[in-house]
RNA sequence: GGGUCUAUAGCCAAGUGGUAAGGCGUGGGACUGCAACUCCCUGAUUCGUUGGUUCAAAUCCGACUAGGCCCUCCA
């Protein structure tokens, strides 16, 4: 298959380190507040990636880290620690949040049909490992002690900039103003792997270290457990666009010094999805959460299937109108995937050619809105149903729309409604369409909705 | 200021050198008591602007314009 490679900058085959086997690795939540849509934009295009590559024959062991501590919100000794705001903001403990949060979280990939990751694994529950990196990266002196921190020393790498093309220069001409620079680093870049020092003193979580009391640096959680469950060479790891500096770039500089080659060919990123004013934030306008959109009547799989329509490479503006636009689509979708029936033999022939058409697109750097209109193609051909049908079935294997899945008639009474659909039915042969009108709203109003087919009526539950 | 990405119909968009996919909406029609659902038909002489390369450009190159993101909080 074919993917987009940070690293390169460019569309690249993929070729795992071990044949069929793949490691990936996918940064998770931080669990301080609920995630936003646009958050789960990314974990969604990690979900894509990966079923794709299960669906191309691919192994795929896939671990995703929960950050449940050190998470500054600046770099810089000073700043406030994430988990630690929400703690103070809910009057609960860190663990407390990061339970709830993560609850949230796992509650909200579900509606999403996003998959849970093989290995999921809290920061804090890999401080040993993080210990023996920063150790030997001390030993080999690729790290520094320093005011009560350990730091990574980023001058003591000839491409630390690998990732972004940009310049120690670069970055030096671009202080930004509301960054107030840590005098204990030897360079600007430098990061922290330990912290004991922060001026920031009340963090909730700390453990003993060689260096003393203290607790880790954001970037070292990531290194730490894709090198204990994934092992020294890594094929994949993802993240949304934002971390490519200087969350990852930091990642590759303290992993590559720590196992002393390369460790992982395939950075794969996904672009944001950006509200009216740019780019979507907890603080800034409208906190658009999954739970905001069912709550204002949309099914998750709606924002999924608006997801899928573009590319995960392209910047997606949300709007209600797109949002729209797509649950009318997907809607439309189902009901004409619901209009199969079940009859035939396989077609073979057509099965594989549209099989292979399903998998060129997907493999093609995961070209989801072309392996959609390949389903209304595939519905336009003149093959049996039951052959659809099974395609259908198997490419929801990576797109997860639920397309084939039968609606659950919930608490209501079947029998009700088939004495109402009778009654109506009697009333239109009299034509009284006053009162089937009456019956025809009345149910409505309970969520059921009458369709005439030439089949004869027929109802939905919404 | 530096890096990086984007610009295709009312909307969401695919398309990386060979003459503009698909979906939604709109308009028309079939079906219907009327609806809804479904089905059929219906859209860009043109791909931000402007030069260039080429037999051929939405696709390659240059300039310009607009916008997003990153540059030590972020998916």
């Amino acid at each position: 298959m074919k993917i987009y490679n940070t690293l390169t900058k460019k569309v690249e085959e993929f070729k795992p380190h071990d044949d069929k086997q793949v490691t990936m690795y996918t940064c998770g939540p931080t669990v301080y507040h609920f995630a936003h849509i646009g958050n789960l934009r990314t974990y969604i295009f990690e979900d894509i990636f990966e079923k794709t590559l299960i669906y191309l024959g691919y192994k795929v062991k896939r671990v995703m880290n929960i950050t449940d501590v050190g998470h500054l919100t600046s770099d810089a000794d000073t700043g406030e620690d994430k988990m630690l705001k929400g703690a103070k903001r809910e009057h609960k403990s860190v663990l407390d949040i990061a339970k709830f949060y993560t609850e949230a979280f796992q509650k909200d990939t579900a509606n999403l049909n996003i998959k849970w990751p093989e290995i999921v694994s809290k920061a804090t529950d890999n401080i040993d490992m993080y210990i023996n990196i920063i150790q030997k990266l001390i030993d080999e002196e690729y790290a520094y002690f320093n005011n009560g921190n350990v730091y990574f020393d980023t001058s003591k790498l000839a491409n630390y900039y690998q990732l972004t093309n940009q310049t120690h220069e670069d970055l030096e001409l671009a202080v930004r103003d509301d960054v107030e620079e840590d005098t204990a680093k030897k360079n600007p870049t430098d990061f922290v792997l330990w912290f004991t020092k922060s001026k920031f003193e009340n963090q909730e979580l700390k453990w003993d270290s060689p260096w003393g009391y203290g607790y880790p640096g954001w970037h070292i959680e990531c290194s730490g457990i894709s090198l204990k469950y994934l092992g020294q060479y890594l094929d994949i790891h993802c993240g949304g666009v934002d971390n490519i500096f200087p969350h990852h770039t930091n990642e590759i500089a303290q992993s590559e010094a720590y196992l002393g080659h390369k460790w992982c060919n395939y950075w794969v990123h996904g672009e944001h999805l950006n509200d009216s004013t740019g780019k979507m934030s907890k603080s800034n306008g409208e906190f658009l959460t999954l739970s905001l959109l069912i709550e204002k009547g949309y099914n998750p799989l709606d924002y999924r299937f608006m997801c899928l329509n573009t590319s995960y490479r392209k910047v997606l503006a949300f709007t209600y109108e797109s949002l729209d636009n797509a649950k009318k689509s997907y809607q439309k979708l189902k009901n004409k995937i619901k209009a199969l029936k079940s009859e035939g033999s396989l077609n073979q022939e057509k099965y594989d050619f549209y099989d292979q058409q399903f998998k060129e697109y997907i493999s093609d750097d995961l070209n989801t809105a072309n392996a959609l209109s390949l389903i209304y193609e595939l519905l336009k051909d003149e093959v049996n149903d039951f052959t659809k049908l099974s395609l259908i079935e198997a490419w929801d294997k990576v797109l997860s729309l639920d397309l084939t899945k039968e609606e659950e008639i919930k608490n209501i009474n079947e029998d009700y409604i088939k004495e109402q659909i009778q009654k109506r039915n009697e009333a239109k042969v009299n034509k009284d369409y006053a009162l089937a009108d009456k019956i025809r709203q009345d149910l409505e109003k309970q969520g059921i909705i009458l369709k005439d087919t030439r089949e004869g009526t027929i109802f939905e539950i919404v």
